[in-house]
DNA sequence: TAGAGGATTGAT
DNA sequence: TCAATCCTCTAC
């Protein structure tokens, strides 16, 4: 089953962030699915420093932040990575969801021949890596996660328990805003980035 | 319009 | 520890 923009539009995108672990991302490019359940995210809202948004700055690259939630935010990282989010929040409120790691399910073949690989070993375990597995790029940027070629759908049912909450990876120019808890990762699985 | 730097990755 | 690589943002 599909999530349903009403999942995303919700206020608490910490919260959001949680519950996208389990869930299912895919992709269908000239046909071809490739899908993974997601349990890795982070957090980021316009009110810290960690965030493109933050003090609701609204550039080019980040306008789409502040749609609606339930659409894709898809830039460029170091000149060379597509990162992949997803919108949350009413528009304006400018909040998303950046997904950092899959667990493999559908379409592996297609996945290693994108990322020039054999081993299925931590072949999504990044956000430069799953964007590169399931084909996403900045063509992306701004799409509707209800359509046909990328969207979300249930997955499997996680528990409390399986949840670890630390700080996010890469934002040391946030400041205070650096320690917030707003990483998540199921406990045990072995796709988690490393770090 | 130039210059600096980044929500990363993989090799050394 | 460091280079790859290029787009975006800021300041001039």
């Amino acid at each position: 089953m599909i999530v349903s923009k009403s999942f995303f539009q919700r206020k608490n995108v910490v919260q959001i962030a949680k519950e996208l672990l389990g869930k299912t991302i895919a992709t269908e490019i000239y046909g071809q699915v490739t899908s993974g359940i997601i349990v890795e995210t982070e957090a980021y809202s316009f009110r810290e420093r960690g965030c493109h948004a933050y003090q609701n700055r609204m550039t080019e690259r980040n306008r789409v932040m502040f749609e609606e939630g339930g659409v894709a935010y898809v830039y460029l990282c170091y000149g060379i990575h597509n990162l992949f989010n997803i919108v949350t929040n009413k528009s304006d409120k400018a909040e998303a969801v950046l997904i950092r790691s899959l667990q493999p399910v559908q379409g592996e073949d297609l996945m290693l021949e994108r990322m020039r690989t054999t081993s299925l070993k931590r072949i999504t375990s990044g956000p430069g890596k799953l964007t590169k597995a399931l084909g996403i790029d900045r063509t992306h940027n701004g799409k509707d996660l209800m359509t046909s070629d990328l969207w979300i759908e249930e997955g499997i049912r996680v528990a409390k328990k399986d949840i670890v909450a630390v700080t996010r990876i890469g934002i040391d120019y946030a400041g205070e805003d650096a320690k917030l808890p707003w990483r998540f990762y199921l406990n045990d699985n072995a796709w988690v980035s490393k770090h």
